[in-house]
DNA sequence: AATGCGGGGGG
DNA sequence: CCCCCAGCATT
């Protein structure tokens, strides 16, 4: 017998049916934004790095350091070999670079030593280093093409406002709010879906102020703004 | 479950 | 000013 908080429900299912639908919709007819990893041909290296720089880390920030980064950094070879103080001085702007540092170096190095491919396997790709469970997604989601949700804070918190809050605090290990994030990406484009969640996040529901008013879901979302 | 990492944008 | 940003590793 499993407890209601940590299952989800047959009503939270259509819901969140019809909100994936909805957004993918509107992402579709240009509703969402545009970045340079998102263009079709997008190397897989450049999107695993872009998926370290996005870490707590504004979009539209990694978009302005994107050109920069890929012309001295073009690929796994030139990252593994370039002077980790090289690349501590051009992230530091972007913040956290210390951490990234050793984040790219050592996704350098294991994407060496395989050829430039990852794991298919989620459990798997945890043991690769810097490889949390937002990055193993995109991985399984890009490079295999995968039927998985990017879950950030972004994503959880669109989940959250429109059906209910989690109850654990680590997005994580919330049961709940795992259930509901794979329901999310259960039909349609994965990518499509993805970007449309995360766009509806930094565009209108916002983390500060949410823009409730010209939302075009607000309907059947259960968070009323004040 | 809580902290550290971190510079920059925005209310 | 303070909050927030496509997380992860460590404790």
């Amino acid at each position: 017998m499993s407890s209601p908080d940590t299952v989800l429900g047959t009503g939270e299912k259509r819901k969140l049916t019809l909100l994936a639908a909805d957004l993918a919709d509107w992402y579709r007819q240009g509703g969402g934004r545009s970045f340079p990893w998102r263009e079709p041909g997008t190397p897989l290296y450049q999107l695993v790095c872009v998926e370290v720089l996005l870490q707590r880390t504004r979009a539209e920030t990694v978009a302005s350091f994107y050109n920069r980064f890929f012309t001295r950094f073009p690929g796994w070879h030139e990252l593994a070999n370039a002077p980790g103080e090289e690349l501590e001085e051009f992230l530091k702007p972007l913040g956290l670079w210390k951490r990234r540092t050793a984040s790219l170096r050592a996704l350098a190095a294991y994407a060496a030593e395989h050829d430039g491919m990852f794991p298919n396997r989620y459990e798997e790709l945890l043991q690769v280093p810097a490889v949390g469970q937002y990055v193993a997604h995109a991985i399984l989601m890009f490079q295999h093409g995968g039927r998985f949700p990017l879950i950030d804070v972004n994503m959880a918190r669109v989940v959250e406002r429109f059906v209910r809050p989690r109850k654990l605090a680590d997005i994580r290990y919330d049961p709940w709010l795992q259930q509901a994030c794979r329901w999310l990406v259960r039909r349609g484009d994965p990518k499509v879906v993805n970007w449309s969640v995360l766009d509806h996040a930094a565009l209108t529901c916002c983390a500060r102020a949410p823009d409730c008013q010209s939302c075009f879901v607000s309907r059947r979302c259960a968070f009323k703004a004040a």
